[in-house]
DNA sequence: GCGTTGTGATAGAATATTTCTATCAACCTG
DNA sequence: CAGGTTGATAGAAATATTCTATCACAACGC
């Protein structure tokens, strides 16, 4: 039965049987009889097919937000109970926002330090994409904006509040400055994230509240390629203040803190709203909390923001 | 796996492997060996042996929790779907306080005006009692007070405020009055509930509250014989409100307001905690949260609450 | 129009698993 | 120490599950 329920969990993740039967580890006539059998279980059908899969009825939706919630308590359950034996094991899945990334470090450290036998798994993903992630149990925790979008059914804990700088040579326009408007930024040619991250959104906003146009001369989905594009001397970037700090000083480049609006959107850790967390998300959440309420921390990072650059 | 936490869920009500396989329908060796098997997959003893049952392990009782959730969720599950497929079927079990059963009539009279496939079992239980039997899945809900005792993780929906009135003869003493007060009643021989009930308990403590003493010359854990006596002309009781009305007018008895502290506790449906419903009981609440909103229902049980006695 | 590819259902054999009956060992009780 | 109760164990029988191999159907390309 169980077995069945990650059928079906596997189907709604791959769309497809073949697929969803390879990532259950069983053949395709296995997981296809599967679910035959949970639809004869419970008398209702649940997919929809014709020669190949089509969705889900209206009744196989319902039962899959059930499939869900049962075998994350499954798992959940498993998990506690092998905490108990050994400490806290096994594997963390997260994924976070590109400009969230070096965030992670910040838990995973503190983390690893407390529970060694613990393992990391971190993914770079859109904000969309780690709520549905975290819907299909396919991550235990994402790290994404909190107050942007729909989060659905989710625990969340706030961390920061992301504000944002010019990643620009010393010698450039706007170099030399201590710190730039929005308004200013139409001065220089900027390359900035793609359009599908919700930073990029929040960054098009920004400055189209401030001067009317957003015109990157250069797209990319890579923090790096933006980065490398800055050290030539000839670009420009906007990056949220989070990455300056990670990169830390560089020759010949300033990160300099744009103002007015200042920080308008927080980034936190989301973990599914499940009554009893998995072990191991507890002790994320908790590693969480103590970053948010630890004054040192938002003395650092969040009032004095500016690194010494160059 | 399933299978095998109902195992642990019987073995945990029955505290006997025997009874706990034959409430699962299985013999004795399934149930043993299912457990053994269920300890195997979670690599921890669940369960203290010795020749008998000796209750569970710490990560027993942890395990327990987790399957209480699991298999009520698997079963709202397919409670769900198979209203879905042919509305609301299946059996409502409820337990209610002896005070209380009369106003499970005002739930499931309505219930069943709309849902005429669901089936009821009622049963007269103690509030603790209530709690443990919904804490094991033994029951979908209960009537009980809600402001009384820890509720532990569980819904409330108020119903209504328990208030008191003296059941007696009309020419005995205090027979003619319109109301009483508690100070009064050690003037008459009293029949009450047994102390191990919560209305009982309630009742001593507004007895000694206003004259110092309690001492019910007869005592039953039998709403009915209780009546009985004082059917008799020689002896009184108290009794809630709700049992009075339910009784209807009587020749040569009288109920009478008992005043000053009036209503205290609140009796209301308590169900279990858990995110979605089961259909069964998402409607069952519907109709609680009904009467509780409905102002013609207020007026006429709770305010003009004197109903024509002889 | 006709082969090709991709997708899921079906049949039958091989394999696991579950469950039962029967019996045993430990323990308590008088 | 007999008698009753309780849970564990062994082995056979019954069920379920899973696999391989194959089929049926639709979409697509030439």
């Amino acid at each position: 039965m169980f077995d069945k329920l990650e059928f079906l969990l596997a189907l709604a993740r791959e769309q497809h049987f073949g697929r969803a039967a390879e990532s259950c580890g069983v053949t395709q006539p296995t997981l296809s009889a599967g679910l035959k059998q949970l639809e004869q279980s419970l008398g209702v059908l649940l997919v929809n097919r014709g020669s190949r899969f089509q969705g889900f009825t209206p009744e196989g939706q319902r039962v899959l937000e059930w499939a869900r919630r049962i075998v994350g308590d499954t798992r959940a359950m498993r998990q506690e109970v092998s905490a108990l034996r050994h400490g806290l094991t096994g594997r963390l899945r997260i994924a976070a926002i590109p400009t969230a990334l070096t965030t992670v470090a910040a838990l995973t450290t503190p983390y690893r330090a407390k529970h060694p036998d613990v393992q990391f798994t971190v993914l770079s993903r859109t904000s969309t994409q780690i709520l549905t992630l975290l819907e299909n149990l396919e991550i235990d925790a994402g790290l994404t904006y909190l107050d942007n979008e729909p989060l659905g059914r989710v625990n969340a804990v706030p961390l920061y509040r992301e504000t944002y700088r010019l990643l620009t040579a010393a010698d450039a326009p706007l170099g030399n400055r201590d710190q730039v408007s929005w308004a200013e930024l139409s001065q220089v040619p900027l390359c900035l994230l793609t359009p599908d991250t919700q930073t990029r959104r929040i960054i098009d906003g920004l400055l189209r509240g401030a001067n009317g146009g957003c015109h990157p001369t250069l797209e990319s989905d890579s923090m790096i390629l933006l980065f490398a594009h800055v050290r030539t001397g000839r670009w420009a970037s906007i990056i949220p203040a989070k990455i300056a700090e990670a990169l830390g000083p560089i020759d010949t480049i300033r990160t300099i803190p744009i103002v007015e609006p200042d920080a308008i959107h927080t980034i936190g850790l989301v973990l599914p709203a499940r009554e009893p967390m998995t072990a191991l998300n507890a002790a994320l959440a908790a590693e969480a909390r103590r970053i948010t309420t630890s004054p040192a921390h938002d003395a650092r990072r969040a009032t004095f923001g500016t690194i010494a650059v160059n």
